[in-house]
RNA sequence: GUCUCCUUCGUCUAGUGGUUAGGACAACGGGUUUUCAUCCCGUCAACAGGGGUUCAAUUCCCCUAGGAGAUGCCA
């Protein structure tokens, strides 16, 4: 049998890490078995639907290289796959199971629901959930709601004796008692929207879905699930509950952990081979050797067997290595046109860039690749091209053991030393050797000389190295800010 | 409260009825280096607790604790 396995998000957000987790290993058990990927845009919940999520959706999707074989956009044999679209299919499917006697309508006001659990929380009661005050109405009490243009919802009759059980090919079977199965679920809403639990039973199963891959927050619901396809009277697909992705808190992913969209992942400056990548080693392994897996190996090599039960922890800090890694994989050029759009953004360049500065950006890259976390970090660390030194502490002109005399005088020679080499065309190395000379001259370490030139140039302790960017500088405002800081030194004596 | 699930280094994880419990990130230390970073080497660090079963349990069973999720006309 053909596996049939879908990512079924609403678009009612930006497309989370959690989200994007559950959509790739679905994805890539798809792949991994030969069978179909099915996207199903799952918007039922009017109120916070938005078109910008939806996009977010297609967007988010798009970068990461996920491709769908049936759902919105490219369509397929069981559409639409879009659930407002499928509307009258719900409705329809929601009266059958009240003609059948196993939903039913209930008139009951959201106010009422809402005093019934704050009581039931109140007295903490056993009893949680809908008291099912509507599942005994007369003929006569009904005709009469309808008569005064009372709205209703359509409610599930759950079964209050036996027990339903779930199989689940990571947790084994999972048993519930049909009275703790929460009471009597709505199915269809007053608007006439399907709730989540009623189209996606439809829809899988209309779909012809084999497995459901959510995150484990479901589990709850999936008796329910279990009663609904009975009422229908369909073979439940197989589950498998993925483990969720936490916080440093162990609580669920959310904002207030840092970021968790897709978007804000890209906009930073992550690699979607990267974000893939380690994504997938949360909750999933290979071998617990080998974590550098590309998108096509994890296509073949993925097996449900590896995915842990355990939830697991996002470790941002593991992120940005996977992503500092790819970084340094990616070839000069690649990384070229990655990078060029953050400077744009940064204000620092625009396009079209000139000759002179393809030329400063082509080799500010290499240097600048290895200190890469993120794409986005190379503003920072370029920026002292762009944007002048304020030298607001003269301190940092005195290396370590250095006095402010000794900092005035090394950068003095470094400044002749310069002046000299870059006239007479010297090379970087050559320079180098004679500022090792002047700092042993001066008796101090080469830091001694390095560092006053380094804060001169680019006004910070932490910089790119010297002669490269001597060379990203140009010699005119190299000299410019040496002369600067000099001023500065000697004006304070 | 009730129901359900989960539990190996700080984090992601491997693993087995008998192992020095392995790897990676982080942290720390060292080396390379003009700073930072990269790279290399090393150190620290775990089977939640208690009962069983067994010649032997981290591994199998039970209990406890802790954590998480659900308990919506949200998904």
């Amino acid at each position: 049998m053909e596996v049939r396995v879908r990512y079924a998000p609403s678009p009612t957000g930006l497309q989370h890490i959690g989200g994007v987790r559950t959509a790739l290993f679905n994805y890539f058990f798809a792949r991994a078995n030969g069978g179909k990927f099915i996207l199903r845009v799952e918007d039922t919940d009017q109120e916070r639907y938005s078109d910008e999520s939806l996009q977010d959706l297609y967007d988010t999707l798009a970068w990461l290289g996920i491709k769908w074989d049936e759902g919105p956009l490219v369509g397929g044999p069981y559409g639409p796959y879009v659930q407002s679209e499928r509307f009258d299919l719900y409705k329809k499917y929601a009266e059958q199971l009240v003609s059948d006697g196993k939903a039913y309508h209930c008139y009951c006001t959201e106010e009422r629901l809402e005093t019934l659990r704050a009581e039931q929380q109140a007295a903490k009661s056993e009893m949680q959930g809908y008291d099912r005050r509507c599942s005994n109405l007369t003929d006569e009490q009904r005709a009469e709601h309808e008569s005064q243009g009372l709205r209703s919802v359509i409610r599930l009759k759950v079964p209050m004796e036996g027990k339903t059980t779930i199989h689940d090919v990571l947790m084994g079977d999972i048993t519930r008692r049909n009275r703790d199965v929460s009471p009597d679920p709505v199915l269809l809403k007053s608007d006439g929207f399907p709730t989540y639990h009623l189209a996606n039973v439809i829809d899988d199963h209309m779909m012809g879905i084999t497995h459901i891959m959510r995150a484990q927050e479901w589990i709850p619901s999936g008796p329910l699930h279990i009663l609904l396809y009975e009422a229908f009277g369909w073979d439940p697909p197989l589950y498998c509950h993925l483990p969720m992705v936490m916080g440093k808190d162990g609580q669920k992913l959310s904002k207030r952990h840092g970021s968790t969209s897709v978007r804000d992942f890209r906009l930073k400056g992550y690699l979607p081979e990267a974000l893939m990548n380690y994504v997938s080693m949360v909750g999933w392994s290979y071998d617990g050797q080998r974590e550098f897996f590309t998108k096509e190996e994890l296509e073949s090599v993925f097996t449900l067997e590896k995915i842990n039960k355990a939830p697991g922890v996002f470790d941002y800090k593991k992120l940005d290595w996977f992503n500092g890694q790819y970084i340094r994989q990616k070839s000069d050029g690649e990384l070229s046109s990655l990078l060029l759009p953050y400077l744009v953004e940064a204000g620092f360049v625009s396009l079209p860039l000139s000759e002179e500065q393809k030329e400063k950006f082509a080799a500010l890259v290499p240097v600048v690749k290895e200190r890469l976390k993120v794409l986005s970090d190379v503003v920072p660390l370029s920026s002292f091209l762009f944007e002048e030194p304020t030298y607001e502490d003269l301190s940092l002109f005195v290396a370590k053991g250095a006095t402010p005399a000794l900092a005035l005088k090394a950068l003095e020679g470094s400044y002749a030393i310069l002046k000299k080499g870059l006239s007479e065309g010297k090379g970087s190395e050559e320079m180098e050797k004679e500022m090792v000379s002047l700092a042993e001259e001066l008796g101090t370490k080469i830091n001694g000389v390095f560092m006053p030139l380094r804060v001169a140039l680019t006004g910070s302790l932490v910089s790119l190295p010297l002669f490269d960017s001597i060379y990203l500088l140009g010699q005119e405002k190299t000299f410019a800010r040496i002369d600067t800081a000099l001023a500065l030194l000697r004006s304070e004596g």
